[in-house]
DNA sequence: CTGAAAGCGCTTACAG
DNA sequence: CTGAAAGCGCTTACAG
């Protein structure tokens, strides 16, 4: 490996002076001609500074560890996407990290909890993540910012207005004269998944119907547990006519269910998702979602972080604009005198 | 920040006693009595090693770049289980890039090629990354290996089998009765493509048939590519009877082409995608697909990247165990003297 | 205009 | 049984 002596050496300067032409220090002054020679020693012989020298010194690891819930869903994408370009404006590359891999012990939450090891954390939040770990990394020096997630007081967080969004889903269902509308999918108790509710609360309330208890049935986001939460749905033989599934991931699993059990969409059934992505393009109904802005959302959080710890004064922030948006695909149809509803189960 | 040297103080001993008790160093004894103070203040001080001091102590960072041609691609989720199953298994981190990002100028690329930044890269090759990029990172000291590519002379790598892989889609769509076989997707100059194409020729030639070159549909891998490529086959109005398509996300799009063309899987077209993933399960219909053994591409390569770092003897290997698995779904059907062929165009 | 020295936080031979 | 010193590769005041 080639060190700054080994090119001071070569270039007959000192290490001081070498150091001085890579940083353009303004301590150091030298001639054009040896600045020249030493750039040209250091170009033919390939040398890079060493990062670990370089952190040790200046106590940052450009390293950004990022948290999500589950690295191989979809519906992350966008959102990592922001992230990724956030880190490469501010200089960071990305520790990727699944949450279901930061058990005590892992080499991974070793590496988030430790010193000068990652200058930060940013983290989409989740059932998956236990909230121990949560308040022990908020303990730690280098900060930390919780993405797609709003309202907690607890850490800087920058998210999405939800209820405006599934508000929106609800929007598109009423004008197609639905007037049983019933939603699906995400957990109990994750915050965003209440928030996502009242928005479809809200906008019923406002055109004078109401959600019924009896129309939410909860479940996890993977495409199989969305199927798994929509024979349930089936089973209980009493259908809305109208369904805001919680995410377009677990969509994927209840348009699956509902063919499987002859329950035709959108004829039968018409579904919005919540959320979207580009494949969403390409299962067959298409599924009509809503489109929030998650790129956004991971490359504000980025922002946020940075200013976080060059100690700027800055507060959590909910991304609205983009406003949310209705793509309007193949799963929702205008329910008529004809519809006749199907009985399962 | 705590240090080792503050702990020292507030125990009372020296630095290189405390740097002893943390390491279970040989060369530095003490009394049971000191070692548990020690251990009692650094329990109690939330002491956590400064990192990049290890780091260049040792000249090792403990993290593993790994790159692959595109972070959201739900193909990748098994391999990538893999490199991260492997990473922990030996105290590794992953930085985890996407090859469209790694060009010139960005950080990520510098973090790679730099000295002392990464112990070393996992790459999945692809079109999308260039040969020079390939060529300089071989170049330097932190080991290079190539994942689920085979057949390279010039960097190690651990591999699929894939013609036996495509060879297996092949008998199935043989015993179905179909004579007329074609291929799509993936890209004309990726070795992998080739190897994939031999090992369907292969079978059809051990039936006494061949792959016509009309057959073949190279294209990319997205989805969206996908439906793009069966759009252009679609139009050709000469349909082979099963298809073999080179990857399970271009075949979500092939499918929703063909549903939008009103070619009926499997009752007009019987296709089997190479590699599979859980959501293949949920498309509708669900994707017959062959299962590789991914997951131990990603583990293995760690597990070769480790021996290569460690200066032992070791060769690069294709995994044959699990072999390559049928796994059937919807999207394949016995061809019978009913089947009329369908013309589009 | 240029170099020697201290120090970032750690580990490891070497003295005592 | 325990501590002082050197050194990993770098940067930055400070001397000359």
């Amino acid at each position: 490996m080639v060190t700054l002596k080994d090119i001071a050496e070569r270039a007959g300067v000192s290490v001081s002076l070498v150091s001085g032409v890579i940083n353009d220090s303004p301590y150091v002054r030298m001639t054009e001609a040896t600045k020249q020679k030493v750039l040209d020693i250091i170009e033919e012989s390939g040398y890079v500074p060493n990062h670990s020298a370089r952190s040790l010194k200046f106590s940052r690891t450009d390293v950004l560890a990022v948290i999500i819930p589950n690295i191989s869903d979809p519906i992350f994408a966008g959102l990592l996407a922001g992230v990724y370009a956030g880190a490469e404006k501010h200089g960071y590359v990305v520790l990727l990290g699944d949450a279901r891999e930061l058990v005590s012990g892992s080499k991974l939450l070793e590496r988030i909890m430790g010193h000068g090891q990652v200058d930060g954390t940013l983290i989409r939040h989740s059932a998956t993540l236990s909230n121990d770990v949560i308040s022990q990394l908020a303990k730690r020096r280098a900060p930390v910012v919780l993405m797609d997630v709003s309202e907690t007081e607890d850490l800087p967080w920058v998210g999405l207005d939800e209820r405006k969004g599934t508000a929106r889903a609800a929007r598109h269902l009423l004008s197609l004269g639905h007037q049983r509308i019933g939603f699906l999918g995400g957990e109990r108790e994750y915050p965003g998944t209440q928030r996502r509710i009242e928005g479809v609360r809200r906008e019923l309330g406002n055109a004078g119907l109401s959600l019924d208890e009896k129309d939410i049935w909860f479940g996890h986001q993977e495409p199989l547990e969305g199927y798994a939460t929509m024979q349930r749905l089936l089973a209980s033989g009493d259908l809305p006519t109208g369904l805001i599934v919680n995410n377009v991931t677990t969509a994927t699993g209840v348009l699956a269910a509902a063919a499987d059990a002859g329950v035709r969409v959108p004829d039968d059934l018409s579904l919005v998702a919540y959320l979207d992505y580009p494949a969403a393009a390409l299962v067959r109904p298409a599924i009509t979602a809503i489109d929030q802005p998650l790129f956004e959302v991971g490359y504000h959080s980025v922002e946020l972080f940075e200013r976080i710890r060059r100690g700027d004064q800055c507060e959590s922030y909910t991304i609205q604009s983009p406003a949310p948006r209705l793509i309007k695909r193949n799963t929702t149809r205008r329910i008529g005198p004809t519809l006749v509803r199907r009985q399962t189960g």
